[in-house]
DNA sequence: GCCAACGTTGGC
DNA sequence: GCCAACGTTGGC
């Protein structure tokens, strides 16, 4: 069991939407580490929410229902999707701030990588957030 | 809105 | 294969 992070702009896609929606498919990633990130994902993974830009936060825990396919937006085989399902919405978003200001998570790819989409988490960085979020 | 970080592209 | 130019992302 693996823990993720991915990173959604609101404006496109925000936790609001995916919990509406129930479950999506993981599209739009366009990078190459990103991606194999998210072939590593096995289903029952579970993988944080964070809105990037205007927010900045950890807003909710989601998990991987299927593993990674070709990504139905596109032709290129090169990308591929997961499906995830909307979980749980953290009782207090953790913030970038609270993040950087976190003794544990100073080596959080969210920081050392921050224009990475999608990023492994530990499962010692992933207990600390849970833990700062509830 | 600006800029730093960083990935990608293309000329050589 | 190197590197400069360029585009994109995301924090501030």
């Amino acid at each position: 069991m693996a823990y993720w992070l991915v990173k959604s702009e609101p404006d496109v896609y925000s936790w609001d939407t995916f919990v509406a929606e129930k479950q999506t498919y993981w599209n739009g990633v366009r990078n190459y580490q990103a991606r194999n990130n998210m072939k590593a994902m096995r289903k029952g993974d579970t993988v944080m929410f964070y809105h990037s830009n205007e927010e900045r936060q950890v807003v909710g825990l989601c998990t991987v229902v299927k593993e990674a396919y070709q990504d139905p937006t596109t032709d290129d085989p090169a990308w591929v999707v997961v499906d995830v399902k909307a979980g749980k919405r953290l009782k207090t978003p953790v913030t970038l701030a609270t993040i950087k200001q976190t003794k544990g998570l100073e080596q959080i790819a969210l920081i050392k990588q921050s224009r990475l989409s999608v990023m492994p988490l530990t499962e010692d960085e992933f207990n600390i957030i849970i833990a700062l979020g509830s």
